[in-house]
DNA sequence: CGCCCTTTTGAGGCATTTCAAACATTGTGG
DNA sequence: CCACAATGTTTGAAATGCCTCAAAAGGGCG
């Protein structure tokens, strides 16, 4: 029922609990040692504090230790997308290595602490340990993975199967982290929720309504009990309104 | 005219005319003769045939010479959506690093040309040579930006404002390689323009005449003019539909 | 020339949005 | 501790952009 993950924080990274779940995971004592020197854990962000804006220069990547937080694109018109959320053990501002500023804000949804490690030293540690570098990759590419599938949702899948595969993706994001897959907290509002999905607020608390008068799932403000996964699964795969888009 | 643009095999990366173009540009002539033993320079698939299909184990990344590709995603319940049209110089396959299998699959639009490096090759040169290392990293960011803008896409615009920045992206892309950014071939089909832009084929059709007859661009098959760059970008950016969804 | 596939055009339907308003919740200051 | 404001959520009704269905028109190719 409580989907709080807590990444306290430690002295360095060879006593942290949490540093075979991030980029650290393959490196043996004297490379966690050595990654140690260099990072920061970082006090609590509250909620709606910024860790970055769009614009700002590349100077660290960021590793979730608590708390959540969520990306978001500013476009020139004004207009806003959210990109991602990100739970503990997540990597952070890895896109704005490409031109070394950030192309995304990142804000934080709850109280949150994380881990910084500038970003100069990344690319000076992984060239001496490739286990650092492979990991920063596989987060990397993970990411790219994770962006593909919300194209796909946004591009193929009916506002009902986007909430029902939302609620699966964090599910198991919980159940990853050792949490209740069934029963969570949400650490973002409904607005979020609809402009992640890109859908209208007042549709998202419909399908909420909808999903529970059909037995679904119970939701109470942001708690949400997931009564039946097959259920929900079966939702969130609906093809009703995706039939022949293929190329 | 003709935005075909050709990287002629080369004996090796040291000859190649387009080894500023990839992720060797940071390499000094030692590098690139380092790099360029493990390189192969792949002969062309023609249209149709498939680099890599979703599931296939990484074996190597890849780097367009001449042609064109798409990759695409296939969900659960058998519909395709296309995340991305590769040029030469696009780096391919990245995404199977995170799992070590495919999450894609690239198909090629037309004959193309490619060069292909062993994935574990590249991991052990990124060790040695830091500015491989970077470029590759400089990729994957792009990338992540690149499917960031296209979630963008789906999420706020219209229709309309879709395909124009579409258009636009195309544009900026071939003049980026030295080709016209006012006049160009389409690789792909409609059929593909709209399982990427998540729109039917047939809006497609009835927008490329809708901004023929607006005297936006001129549409010959897949021959397209763009005769006011600033009004695409209007269209592109014309945000009627796209007012309060912000979070 | 005739078949096949892609593209185009038209008409009607529907999922989701927009607009409007009630309702609940959280935070704040007196 | 309670009103009040501010914000977030829910519900209803009408509007609409895009889709679906249907069919014609336009190349490409043997």
């Amino acid at each position: 029922m409580n989907n709080v993950v807590s990444f306290p924080s430690a002295a360095n990274c060879t006593n942290c609990r949490w540093s075979r779940a991030c980029i650290a995971r393959d490196l043996d004592p004297a490379g966690l040692a050595e990654l140690s020197r260099y990072v920061t854990h970082c006090g609590p962000l509250e909620h709606g504090e910024r860790l970055f804006r769009q614009g700002d220069k590349l100077s660290a990547l960021y590793l979730l230790r608590s708390g959540s937080m969520k990306t978001y694109l500013d476009s020139e018109d004004g207009c806003e997308q959210s990109v991602a959320f990100l739970f503990p053990g997540d990597m952070l501002g890895f896109d704005a290595v490409a031109i070394g500023h950030h192309a995304t804000s990142a804000v934080a949804l709850e109280t949150t602490a994380y881990c910084a490690i500038p970003y100069d030293r990344v690319i000076g540690l992984a060239a001496k340990l490739p286990g650092l570098m492979h990991q920063v990759m596989r987060a990397a590419a993970s990411q790219i993975m994770a962006t593909h599938d919300h194209v796909l949702q946004l591009g193929q899948k009916s506002a009902p199967a986007r909430l029902a595969s939302f609620l699966l993706d964090l599910s198991h994001r919980f159940e990853t982290r050792g949490c209740s897959k069934t029963e969570f907290n949400l650490s973002m509002s409904r607005q979020e929720i609809a402009n992640y999905l890109a859908v209208a607020v007042e549709t998202i608390s419909r399908l909420f309504t909808d999903l529970q008068r059909r037995g679904v799932i119970v939701v109470d403000r942001r708690l949400v009990k997931i009564q039946s996964l097959p259920a929900l699964q079966a939702v969130a795969s609906d093809s009703t309104l995706l039939q022949e888009r293929s190329a």
